[in-house]
DNA sequence: TACCAGGAGAGCG
DNA sequence: CGCTCTCATGGT
């Protein structure tokens, strides 16, 4: 039954929409009377969760929703992932704090352009400076009766055209001249962004910091958060905070211990690990 | 007000 | 390699 459709229910359980909507690997959702609103690609959406179901929401129909599920990754089996993380006290506390978090199959243009915003800049900032870019330079997108606009995120190529002060002036501050290298690149051919996915990790992540202010951090958010290598560890200041608390007695670690201890700890999922990390010290634990 | 934010790069010893 | 400084800006 190939229906067409503009609504559709899918069957999921373990699923924390809120949660994997709001922890940092993406900046564009927002929260209206119990749904969450975003974009994807070119699609506006509306994604509402109920007990044993996400119900999402279309501005077009729709004869398949691959572009969806595979967004949400609605076809992962969590449980085998939690399965391989390391049975120790803080990783059972990080998952047991938030059951149902996942990890998202992002569009790589998108997730490196908004990370390399994201540097030293908090989460309700990164949203902002996006929301920016996405107003002045995304695409109008066809939304349903009585919805507030929406926009595309902007392209490597309509990015390459602005200019340094175009790009600080929506608050991107001394990352402009870094995204927009980025654009140039990717508009051009020099980087070619679908290629990475079928490298191995470490040639993918020496193609990324081969771009001007993306280093480890970034190039592993791209690395997971995109093209969902599941090695991929980013390590920032709250991570390395999780790690030195929670595995470390408090104290102070070089960062390449900490790169070491995560790559043999974690397993082979280590940065769905991170993940739990990450939101479990920054909401549980904080300061 | 002071501190800090999902960092990276350059300069230094 | 490890340390320090700088970059820009706004949230808390």
């Amino acid at each position: 039954m190939s229906t067409v459709a503009r609504t559709r229910a899918f069957p999921i359980r373990d699923y924390d929409l809120a949660a994997t909507l709001t922890c940092g690997q993406t900046f564009r959702w927002h929260k209206r009377d119990g749904c969450w609103i975003g974009v994807i690609g070119t699609r506006w959406v509306r994604l509402q969760a109920t007990p044993g179901s996400l119900v999402a929401e279309t501005a077009g129909l729709n004869s398949d929703w691959n572009w969806l599920t595979r967004y949400l990754q609605l076809g992962l089996d969590l449980g085998a992932v939690l399965r391989t993380f390391p049975e120790d006290e803080p990783m059972r506390a990080a998952v047991g704090a938030c059951r149902g978090l996942r990890l998202l199959r992002q569009d790589p243009w998108e997730c490196l352009a908004s990370f390399i915003l994201s540097s030293t800049k908090q989460i309700v900032q990164i949203r902002q400076i996006i929301c920016l870019l996405c107003e002045r330079y995304g695409e109008v997108l066809t939304v349903p009766p009585a919805r507030e606009l929406a926009y595309s995120f902007p392209s490597a190529a309509r990015l390459a055209r602005l200019t340094e002060a175009e790009l600080r002036s929506c608050k991107t501050g001394f990352r402009a001249p870094y995204l927009l290298t980025a654009a140039r690149r990717v508009a051009d051919g020099r980087l070619d962004l679908s290629r990475l996915q079928s490298l191995s990790v470490e040639a993918a992540r020496a193609e990324l910091t081969s771009l001007p202010g993306v280093g480890p951090k970034i190039a592993d958010c791209v690395l997971l958060f995109a093209y969902g290598f599941p090695s991929a560890f980013p390590l920032d200041v709250w991570v390395t905070k999780a790690l030195q608390e929670l595995y470390f007695r408090r104290r102070a670690v070089p960062l390449s211990h900490l790169r070491r201890f995560a790559s043999v700890h974690f397993g082979p999922n280590a940065g769905y690990a991170q993940q739990y990390l990450f939101h479990y010290i920054r909401h549980f634990r904080s300061r």
